[in-house]
Order: C-alpha cells, then sequence, then structure tokens
DNA sequence: TCATTTCTTAACGAAATCTTTATGCGTCGT
DNA sequence: ACGACGCATAAAGATTTCGTTAAGAAATGA
C-alpha cells in the first residue's frame, strides 16, 4: 500500500497513555508517533507535520495552553485536548484557542477514536491552498496531486510523482540523492542511487521538451538534482 | 457575514433545558429556535435551515439516531448531540454518524457554547464547497442525494452512492484508497482494496460512455481514484 | 414469508509498475 | 593513455495492482 496510514502524533508525559493508546491508534489504522514532551512534540509537528495531534495540558516542561498556541501558529491540521482536570474555564480556553475537541481522562479508547475521526473529517473538508509548482512547461498541482506539460495532463507512476513532488517541493533547490532517496524508497534505500538514474530518466522522458538535454530536471553532479522552478 | 444573528436550533423535550439554554444562547449573541419534539425539529430545520442544531438523543417521538440520520440527509450545518446517557456506544455511533460533538447531560453551558464556538468554525471552512457537482455528462447533487448522467436519473445502491459522493467531494482531488474506504467502509477495512475495485467498476458501468475507457472516473495506479470535476 | 436488491468474497487474466542487471558514454586524475 | 567513477539508457524478470466475473450471504421491501 503506497498511500501511508494517517500519522497521529501523541504528546504525552505519561508513558502509561502511549502504551495503551499507541496499540489502539495501530489497530484503527493509524500510525502513531510518540512525543513525551511539549518541545519534543513541537518539534516532531514541526519536522514532518501529522495528520492531527492529541495533546495533553498537563505536560512538565511547557504550559498546556502555550503549546496548543504555539502549534497553532504553524501547525492547521486536528488538535485533539486531552486533559486530566474536569475544568470548564479550560475547556472553555482551549476549544477557543483552536483545538477542535477536549477530552477528559480517563476516557474510553473508542471515543477518543471516534472524536478522532469527527475532526479529521472536519479537515478534510478544509479545502487547502492551491499549491502549484510551475517549472517550465511543466506544472505540478501538489493538492490535487496532478501534472500536465504545456497545459496537457501527464500520466506518472507513484514512484515517478513521489520523486518529483520531493523535487518540486523543495522549492528549486538542490535535493541530494540522499534526501530524495530516503523521502521517496525509505531510510532504508538511502544508497541507493540506481533508482534516482531510472527514475529521473523516466520523469525527463515525461517531461523534458529533448530528454536528452534537460533543462527543466537537472543533474547537479556528485549531489543530486534540481528542479528548475520558476521564479 | 449574515445579516442577523446565527440561529441555533434546541431541540429537546425538558423545558428546563430550553428554559436556561434559550437565555444563554441569547446572552452569547445567538438566536435560539425552540423545538420540542423530533418531528418539530426536523421540520423546522427544513423549513428555515439553523446555523446549527442542538439535538437531544432522548427525545419521546423519534429514535435519537433516527433523527440524526434523517437530519443528516438534508443538513449539512453542525450538529451536537446532548444527551444524559454516558454510554460509550452511543457516542461513538452519534459521532460517526455525522454529528460534530456529544456532550454529556448535565453540562456546563459556558463548555457548551465553546463546543458550539468550535463546530461553527468548522463549517466555515465547509462553506462554499458547492453542494451540486459536475463531472463531464454526470450530475452528482449532494444535498438531494441525486445523480443524473445526461440528465436521466441513475439509479445507485447506497454504497455506490456513498463513493460517489467521497469522490465528488473531493472536488478533483485524487482520493486515496484509505480515504475512500475509511469513508464508505469504515476505519475497520481501510485495507480491502477489493472493495474499491468492484464498486468502481459498478459506478463506471452506470456513469460512463464507455465503461472500458473511463473518461470521467479514472484511476490513479497504487494511489487511488479521481473523478473528473468540470472547472 | 418470499422475492429482489445489495453487499461481500474469491478467483483469474491482463496490465502496469518496480527492481535489478547490463551496457555505453563521458569526465577526471594519475 | 588508461582505469575508475558517476551518469544515462535499455531491457528483462518479478511483483504488484487492476478490472472483471461470478456465486453465495445478507439486507431490504412487499
Amino acid at each position: 500500500m503506497s498511500a501511508h496510514r494517517p500519522r497521529i502524533l501523541v504528546i504525552d508525559d505519561e508513558p502509561q497513555i502511549h502504551r495503551f493508546l499507541g496499540p489502539a491508534l495501530e489497530a484503527a489504522g493509524y500510525e502513531p508517533v510518540r512525543a513525551d514532551t511539549g518541545a519534543e512534540g513541537l518539534q516532531a509537528m514541526a519536522q514532518r507535520p501529522p495528520d492531527a495531534v492529541v495533546l495533553d495540558l498537563g505536560l512538565p516542561d511547557i504550559d498546556g495552553k502555550q503549546a496548543l498556541i504555539r502549534a497553532r501558529a504553524f501547525y492547521e491540521g486536528p488538535i485533539l485536548i486531552l486533559s486530566a482536570r474536569d475544568m470548564e474555564m479550560e475547556k472553555i480556553e482551549a476549544l477557543d484557542l483552536g483545538a477542535d475537541d477536549y477530552v477528559e481522562k480517563p476516557f474510553h479508547v473508542g471515543e477518543l477514536l471516534a472524536r478522532l475521526r469527527v475532526a479529521m473529517r472536519h479537515a478534510l473538508n478544509r479545502a487547502g491552498a492551491p499549491a502549484v509548482v510551475h517549472a517550465g512547461a511543466v506544472e505540478i498541482d501538489l493538492i490535487k496531486r496532478l501534472v500536465s506539460r504545456d497545459g496537457e495532463p501527464v500520466r506518472l507512476s507513484p514512484r515517478e510523482y513521489d520523486l518529483l513532488a520531493c523535487l518540486a517541493s523543495g522549492g528549486g533547490k538542490v535535493m541530494t540523492h540522499r534526501q530524495l532517496l530516503t523521502a521517496v524508497w525509505g531510510p532504508a534505500n538511502a544508497e541507493d542511487v540506481q533508482y534516482l538514474r531510472v527514475f529521473v530518466g523516466h520523469l525527463r522522458q515525461k517531461l523534458e521538451a529533448d530528454p536528452a538535454n534537460p533543462r527543466t530536471l537537472v543533474t547537479e553532479p556528485g549531489v543530486g538534482y534540481r528542479l528548475m522552478v520558476d521564479a
């Protein structure tokens, strides 16, 4: 299955929560990501935005409210608040600060999962901004997952698209072999440069006017590849 | 921006609830609308759609679940469930049936209002999504739950419609196998891609001019399917 | 209840994709 | 000049993914 399971970041200092929420999430088809402190959680969110966040307000290092505010500064996805305390004011504040739901501890796993589904249902409708990258005659719509050349749609295989998307998201910067390989083929294949050669070839065949003299997908010898995005 | 205050329909048989929720809503800047039975509530919703609904599950005339299902058939706004019972299964069912939140009685007014704000915040994002989607010769009315091809109505089974509706709500985006499966068959069946193959086949049979060469319901190999909605 | 529709599941051939190996070309340093 | 190295392309085989069909189970409605 190439479409990855939704990644749920759980930020909680109690190992117990992770121990039983992790497997539950996994059983429900999600990929749980663990963070034990607020700082760790915020870093994880910034590094690779998860599909949803479960945040405990009672963290040892950062005040829960502060964590929520700082998270909302750059993260738009669903955030569910967990809290041991039954304080109305806290709930109201959290919800008004941008949390999508609030669950009291102790909670039923089924209910948490249901509320997670609701939050992600809402997130689906939140139509994102049109993230479209232009590179010469090539146009890449990263949201619709659509690629066209001179206005004509181009059919790409999953790997081909993932590779192109990775290059496009770099914003014209050189992407090293390692970066591309780990992103598309996973960390285990970070050394198989040959994959890149083959698939870059495929992409050039489909996207370049003259595949032998690439002007859009350029190779940076010894380093990696670069997509020449328009300014 | 609507000219008048947001109208909140409260469906509850207990006069007590209306007595203290009504003024609270009014104080918060809303215009409360009262319904004492399920039938009355549904009628009010159909007659003049409120900006949000607060629905008590323990109604005397209609089963709460049924009321929710029937409401969701034509009303897309926020629905908050009220219930005296603390039953996990009921919560999960209600949330999966399309409710946006679930509050147990007795509740704090402040919390209810906060959750209402969250729900309406979500509704804002949801707004703007067209209720009728055109894709080639196919027309899908997501509210009336009606599908037609070249103006001729098309009969679809429940699953077939749900699948098509999910594709249509994507607005031309690719919907991954996982997204479609979790939305239509539930998270438990997120891996059964075979369902999709079978039902996509059915839909093509009914909707495509040449089912063997689909131009409206396109497959994105390795990723999912896409409905080619008109621009 | 019975009849009809709908859903689930399995099997199979066909097609597309991925992986791997092989080969040729050019550059660079020795 | 020579070999080493990185890059590009081609092609074959293995694997995965798709679409179709069909038959039995389950749900629906009269």
